[in-house]
DNA sequence: CGCCATTTTGAGTAACTTCAAACTATGTGG
DNA sequence: CCACATAGTTTGAAGTTACTCAAAATGGCG
């Protein structure tokens, strides 16, 4: 029950809590945040879509909480998921600037987002240039992410491919606090693996397999363990500097607390 | 001589141009523009790097003239390019938030670009809502550039990759007034072609053999023809949506001439 | 002309796909 | 608590696409 206990008491934790990998925020930053994620809260079962291609984008969502994806389709359903969304994730801070989408987002497990207007997303940064870099800095984040994507769909192996976007989904939860230990939720199905690989769900299914014998993963009903993360991203040739969660923007940290 | 006369006389034409995509500019903003432009300009040869992994990122780059690519690579040497510029392309306005580059970026062809400080890149920007709007849609246009390529190279087979990499390349090209009728510049040789598509430079050769015989592209050295852009189109399944070239801000047309 | 980069060809192979069926979990209603 | 339905995972076997290696041909340039 990821965050379930935070999500009444602090909407916008993960938000903060990722932003804050940029840079520290004074109270009256987090408070803004939190008024932001507050404003239009809605729940989602698994796999509906929140938007889709084609559509005017009319707010800026927020995920508070599970899993969502962007994915792209071709003429003939062939699926591919182009990245994931977890709690604190910004759906495109300036995504109302565009006339339409080019993809549609979908909920993977049970979903809670916010839907933020524009005008408020433009209020928020207009009023603290931190957090207006801090927008900066998660937008070119998922570029990097997205980026690091095609390195992965387009050069490693099945084996390495997995094991990469495990590694990445780990350390990204880790940074807004959501594992426990080695462990954490992931409420993807081999499917969604498949498409977010662009391997057939049936290799996902035998390389997860190999995976699991290599003792590299344990993986059963939405729990994902790695005993021993080094390993995996050996495996994986994982370099995580593409996250940029080093607290690159510790210059602007808030120093009116 | 891709732009040579329009390189003397002015530095950004380009730049112009493709922002102009987004929202029509008054004099001043095109003047400040040029004026980015004109900083510091630097001349590559053919396969050089501009910005290296790990680097810190210390300027904004913006093609002036001929090509660049966004490449990764794995310890073992596999490499992927993840994306082209070219002219008028900004790599990313807003670079020197982050601490280091995750990704190269070198010159295909011969190469001109302008090298804008951080300080400036923000002047300009404050100075005109209108053209900082443009950069956020000129950063969401490049993200969403980069999921196309996450799509082509995990779901499309080779020749529709190939198809959709050329029918990229040519739309982005036609953006800027950079094609010639049917006919375009390409510095790029198949084995870049290869990185780009995450397939074997064999495959590539053949696969443009493929399209060659069925007369969908004509290329031989450098210059590429497509007879039936249509066509070629809809071998790549490819749908122009994600380029957002259809003057999305026009609300945003400056009235100050 | 000669050198080097690039493209092209051939042949064998590996990685992953497809299809189809079986098995296992999970949740629902009686 | 069982029976059933449904979603998800697993297995087997055969097929394909694209890869590798290696060599030959072509092209551009000084």
């Amino acid at each position: 029950m990821t965050g379930e206990k935070n999500e009444s008491a602090h909407v916008a934790t993960y938000l903060i809590r990722k932003l804050e990998r940029y840079a520290r925020l004074s109270p009256s930053e987090k408070a803004a945040l939190q008024r932001l994620g507050a404003l239009g809260v809605r729940s989602l079962r698994p796999r509906e879509d929140v938007v889709r291609e084609g559509d005017r984008p009319r707010v800026v969502n927020i995920v508070l909480d599970g899993f969502a994806c962007r994915y792209k389709t071709l003429e003939d359903g062939r699926r591919q998921i182009v990245g994931f969304f977890m709690p604190g994730d910004i759906c495109d801070p300036r995504v109302f600037i565009l006339k339409q989408m080019d993809h549609s987002i979908a909920s993977v497990g049970p979903l809670t987002i916010a839907e933020v207007g524009g005008e408020a997303m433009i209020a928020v940064t207009s009023e603290s240039p931190r957090i207006a870099q801090a927008m900066w800095w998660a937008t070119m984040v998922e570029e990097a992410i997205a980026r690091e994507w095609i390195l992965n769909v387009g050069q490693r192996s099945a084996v390495e491919r997995m094991a990469h976007l495990l590694c990445e989904l780990f350390l990204r939860l880790r940074a807004v606090g959501l594992t426990d230990g080695q462990s954490c939720d992931l409420p993807m199905t081999q499917v969604d693996l498949a498409d977010a690989t662009g391997l057939s769900s049936v290799h996902v299914n035998r390389t997860v397999q190999d995976l699991r014998a290599s003792g590299l993963i344990v993986w059963k009903g939405k729990r994902l363990t790695i005993p021993n993360l080094r390993a995996l991203q050996n495996v994986g040739m994982f370099n995580p500097n593409y996250l940029h969660l080093d607290n690159e923007g510790d210059i602007y940290d808030a120093n009116d607390w």
